[in-house]
RNA sequence: CGGGGCGUAGCGCAGCUUGGUAGCGCGCCUGCUUUGGGAGCAGGAUGUCGCAGGUUCAAAUCCUGCCGCCCCGACCA
């Protein structure tokens, strides 16, 4: 394509709004516009990148035996009552009615849509396995839609669905799209990895997260130093920690303290002048409307998630003042499991402490010297806490390390939770009505392309790996006024798209810094340099945009040289 | 939803405290010169100052309400 030609608009500034540099950049390059909050235009470079995107998740999931399918983006309100979501999914789904006062959503996934296509199509285990997908925009609406594409409301996403006959089946249709997930972005030229996963509400035995890694990144994830362990934060296991003999002889008496306007560890810690360690905090949780304790070391955090998972509920949040009240018989601030009026769980990390402080369930009072097995009991001792630095790993006992990364890919093992809420049923070999398993697999395609910046930028602009790049080249004749220089441009130009080289002219009146300076912003791997005084000695200049390197090479060559550098790039194991 | 910030030319911003003919840089248009890392000179175009109401002789500026956008938090198949 000619640059004089292109809608191709490049800003020197960076937009006030955009806070990180996949998003500064794919504005300064022209690749998006903003429509409103979280809804983005692409333009022509951007969509050639989503598009390239788009086409290596097609080929390696066709190649895992998927098939492509494209399904409603409006869903009616039947389906989704159907799966219990309509109720359950809450404010993201964006809900509208039509001229008939009929009610529908906008599709944020697509369970519900393609279990009823399969629910009616599919009759037997002959049938079965299935796995059909789809390309498409989603809309979700986003409390706090943020970071350009990467967390918008409306984006492409790749949805796929898995649908088998038993669980030997389901759990071979998973690991087929584990292996196209690591194939796909592989493909990409990406830093990434696979972490273990909460599946959440939506069910399911076990999920993988593929997470890019980028320092940007919204998700924390932790991961062994020493094996191969590694996990979304909010899943990370630990271990339980051996249980210690603790000695009856060794409690001290029990002891309250007044301890007036003394209610967070910091303040009860400095008060009594002991370590956050030596605390036991006491958190009383609303499960559903039920109260709960839960207990864990003054200076360790609550991971909801497993507190949610224990207890298997649907909603879970901290207690309100009421409900404190109710329990401790004490104002927020002083609660502990001694004489409490709810159930009571305990973290590992508070198995093996002695003679600790907690809340006396009396205002400005604590008790010192607490014992469990003496003063309380509690229900369970199991894994609630956020994972630590240097924790040990749950899997071999090595160093756990954090790392940040952007979730762009996400696989699922969900069970029959739609199948059967939407009696997605087929008849088996022994003649038995069983219901189908299913999996479910996405990929974000826009997020897949910010995050790809986010790994592959400087500071003068975007660097592409060659299979996602909008173009693989660019040709920069420096003056196009010199009639020498424009030939061998358009001579060259004209050579590259005969052997299907996706290349940009950049034929526009430009001085040559300015051509440069584009070049480079909108990242284009290859940049040929056309120049009056390399031209004379029959050579043209070669820039690899990644290194800056720079190589001449003769005009008769420039073309083989070029193909061959790509066909390399696109296939590095070659 | 809670807290904070912003809204003035296509983009980035100043002006607002203390009301008085709307500015700067970049970009854009014309001409000349220049031509290997965002050129120089000269000339030029572009604004319902987010919207609505109020105060005032007079509002970008003060007051009230609304809308939008961004950040932090809560939330997030």
């Amino acid at each position: 394509m000619r640059y004089s030609e292109m809608h191709l608009p490049t800003a020197r500034e960076i937009p006030s709004d955009a806070e990180v540099t996949s998003h500064q950049l794919m504005i300064r390059a022209g690749m998006i516009r903003k429509l409103t909050s979280g809804i983005y235009s692409y333009l022509p470079l951007g969509y050639r990148v989503i598009r390239k995107v788009e086409q290596i998740v097609r080929e390696e999931m066709n190649r895992a035996g998927a098939q492509e399918v494209h399904l409603p983006m409006v869903q009616p309100v039947e389906l989704w009552q159907e799966s219990g979501r309509w109720i359950h999914y809450g404010k993201e789904l964006l809900r509208f009615r039509d001229r008939h006062e009929r009610e529908y959503c906008l599709g944020p996934t697509h369970e519900e849509v393609i279990t009823d296509l399969i629910r009616n199509d599919i009759k037997t285990y002959r049938q079965l396995p299935r796995n059909l997908y789809q390309i498409q925009t989603k809309f979700r609406d986003e409390v706090r839609p943020r970071f350009g594409v990467m967390r918008c409301r409306e984006f492409g996403m790749k949805d796929a669905y898995s649908y088998d006959a038993d669980e030997a089946g389901a759990e071979k249709s998973y690991e087929k799209m584990f292996v196209a997930y690591n194939n796909i972005f592989n493909r990409c030229g990406l830093k990434f990895r696979p972490v273990e996963a909460d599946s959440g509400s939506i069910g399911g035995k076990y999920s993988h997260e593929f997470m890019v890694m980028a320092d940007s990144g919204e998700d924390a994830i932790v991961f062994c130093e020493k094996c191969a362990y590694a996990a979304n934060l909010e899943k990370a296991e630990i271990g339980e920690p051996e249980k210690k003999n603790i000695a009856e002889k060794d409690w001290l008496s029990l002891e309250s303290v007044h301890t007036p306007d003394a209610c967070t560890i910091e303040e009860v810690s400095a008060f009594l002048k002991v370590k956050p360690q030596d605390i036991v905090k006491t958190l009383i949780y609303n499960a559903d409307g039920k109260s709960c304790a839960v207990l864990i070391r003054g200076d360790q955090d609550v991971n909801e998630i497993k507190v949610k998972n224990y207890l298997g509920t649907a909603e879970l949040e901290l207690a309100d003042e009421g409900m404190i009240l109710k329990v401790t018989d004490a104002p927020r601030g002083f609660a502990g499991a001694v004489k409490i009026n709810t159930r009571v769980i305990a973290d590992y990390s508070v198995m093996n402490m002695i003679n600790f402080v907690t809340g006396a369930n009396k205002q400005d009072y604590h008790f010192k010297n607490v014992n469990i097995g003496r003063d309380f009991n509690v229900e369970a001792f199991i894994d609630l806490r956020v994972a630590q630095e240097n924790d040990s790993c749950p899997r071999c006992g090595g160093k756990i390390k954090f790392a940040r990364g952007i979730e762009v890919g996400h696989v699922f093992k969900l069970g029959t939770k739609y199948s059967k809420a939407m009696k997605a049923a087929f008849l088996d070999k022994d003649g038995q009505e069983k219901i189908m398993i299913m999996g479910c697999y996405g990929i974000g395609i826009g997020r897949t392309v910010a995050a790809c910046i986010e790994q592959n930028f400087d500071e003068n602009g975007i660097i592409w790996p060659m299979p996602l790049a909008p173009y693989q080249v660019i040709i920069t004749p420096v003056n196009i006024n010199e009639e020498e220089v424009m030939k061998a441009s358009e001579s060259i130009y004209a050579s590259m798209l005969a052997c299907g080289i996706e290349v940009i002219l950049d034929d526009r009146d430009e001085r040559a810094g300015v051509k440069f300076k584009d070049a480079d912003l909108i990242g284009i791997p290859i940049r040929i340099t056309v120049g009056q005084k390399n031209l004379a000695q029959g050579n043209i200049e070669l820039k690899i945009r990644k290194t800056a390197e720079n190589r001449l090479y003769p005009l008769q060559k420039i073309v083989e040289e070029v193909k061959a550098l790509i066909d390399q790039e696109l296939n590095p194991a070659a």
